[in-house]
DNA sequence: CGAATCCTTGAACACCTTCAACAGGGGTGG
DNA sequence: CCACCCCTGTTGAAGGTGTTCAAGGATTCG
């Protein structure tokens, strides 16, 4: 199902869009690069055809060839736990670059699964590698988007390490709503591609207590949800709701 | 205080100690570089001279300007939240890099902390950079850690969304028995030259449940711990309490 | 020796989970 | 087109795990 709000993506038969001309320029891998250089680029990237709902850009364990940039859709990364269950790591939304946690090992830690229709941009990596060690500024940006990466993950290593269910949902909600208006879409209003499992899952909290908090949410007046579309009509109470209360964690002396 | 364990590292005196003669050769930046190489990493390489228990290394939001090698000793590093309090991002020992997180912001986003007299390894992070676009092998080898970074954080991830706090302490005792292991020392008799609250902290748990679970641990034959030294008895139980057990999280459907 | 800090243990409470039942969509087939 | 079913999502009640509050014991350092 394409959501309304998703369809400023340019269509599925473009699939020969240069970086130059993608609408995600200025999210993705070509940050702070000159047109020369950027052909370049462009030369080693190929285009896949979209994948659709349920299926894996990669699997666990398959080996690491390519990063991937999402151009349109999303997808949700997991790594399966020993006892069958698994434990969703990320979403993926336009502009954002998957699979570079898979360079230590050379095989892919955790699978990436689209959420909905994706379309998706392949870059070898060892091509990657071979351009960045001539392109200063690539080089620099690879080593940004890791950065990043980590950045990511620390913060939502608070968030499951010091934070309430309701700040949790909440700080979810948020970050969506900035990476929704970074990409043009509105930060108010958008739809939910991953379920409420998934959301859980991610925050590391029971399915009913996700459904809970949008229901308490909803109460509070901070947001109208419908399913899977979501319409913040307080952001400055989510903000509130994410970054204040809770007196927990401790005070690390030392 | 140093730890007798501890003392196979060389004296403080040494500090002009080259890469090539450090002990933490194949742990460290290094890995899969050849000698003349090396020779060039080494000449971009300052000494510092050893901090003591409770300085930093470096504050939050203090500029990037390098990386950092731990050479001897530990800290943590650690981001405060907005109410004052701090969460524990990751103990260091040596061999392992800080500062990486920093290459996005241009500034450092975590505190680093030492635990105990510490010594390290200070990499300018232009020079670095530069280098590395030279020698294809070191820029590999940076992508590697930073790639192993995000590993590690994911499995935290994990750790922290789905583990009980058994299955957590667990987790991180046999994390750091296996590091100490690949430093040539014991991976079952060793210090941990952090606090019961850092590691509240770092696991997402109360100081008391810590404790508690020290106790627990104790009362069932998997180890024996005297203050901040821990001698563990029953590795194969200690595993089995980290990955078996406990039916949480949710199988997530998509 | 005294003070401060860290660690341990106990009891009551809170938050979230688990178990259970039901409601609402979306797809399929008659 | 409607009935049916499956899956996802919602809501309620009971229970558990870890937290908070409180107090006492151990260790370190001036």
């Amino acid at each position: 199902m394409a959501h309304p709000a998703q369809q400023i993506i340019a269509p599925l038969d473009q699939t020969k869009l240069a970086c130059k001309d993608c609408s995600l320029f200025q999210l993705c891998l070509p940050v702070g690069i000159d047109a020369t250089e950027l052909d370049e680029l462009d030369s080693i990237i190929k285009r896949r055809r979209p994948i659709k709902r349920g299926e894996h850009l990669f699997h666990v364990g398959s080996p690491f060839q390519a990063v991937y940039a999402v151009r349109s859709g999303s997808l949700r990364t997991y790594v399966p736990t020993e006892d069958g269950l698994e434990q969703v790591t990320g979403f993926h939304l336009p502009g954002e670059l998957l699979g570079l946690d898979a360079i230590h090992l050379k095989h892919h830690p955790c699978a990436a699964k689209a959420l909905e229709t994706t379309s998706i941009c392949e870059i070898p990596f060892d091509r990657l590698e071979e351009l960045s060690a001539r392109l200063s500024s690539l080089q620099h940006q690879l080593l940004t988007i890791m950065s990043k990466e980590i950045l990511h993950d620390h913060s939502l290593l608070m968030l499951l390490g010091k934070k309430s269910a309701e700040e949790r949902l909440a700080a979810l909600l948020l970050s969506l709503s900035e990476r929704y208006q970074r990409r043009g879409f509105s930060p108010t209003d958008f739809y939910l591609s991953m379920s409420r499992n998934d959301i859980g899952n991610y925050l590391g909290l029971a399915v009913e207590t996700v459904s809970r908090l949008f229901s308490r949410f909803r109460e509070e007046g901070v947001l109208i949800v419908q399913r899977k579309h979501i319409c913040i009509l307080d952001l400055a109470k989510l903000r509130a709701i994410a970054n204040h209360k809770s007196n927990r964690g401790e005070e690390s002396g030392g």
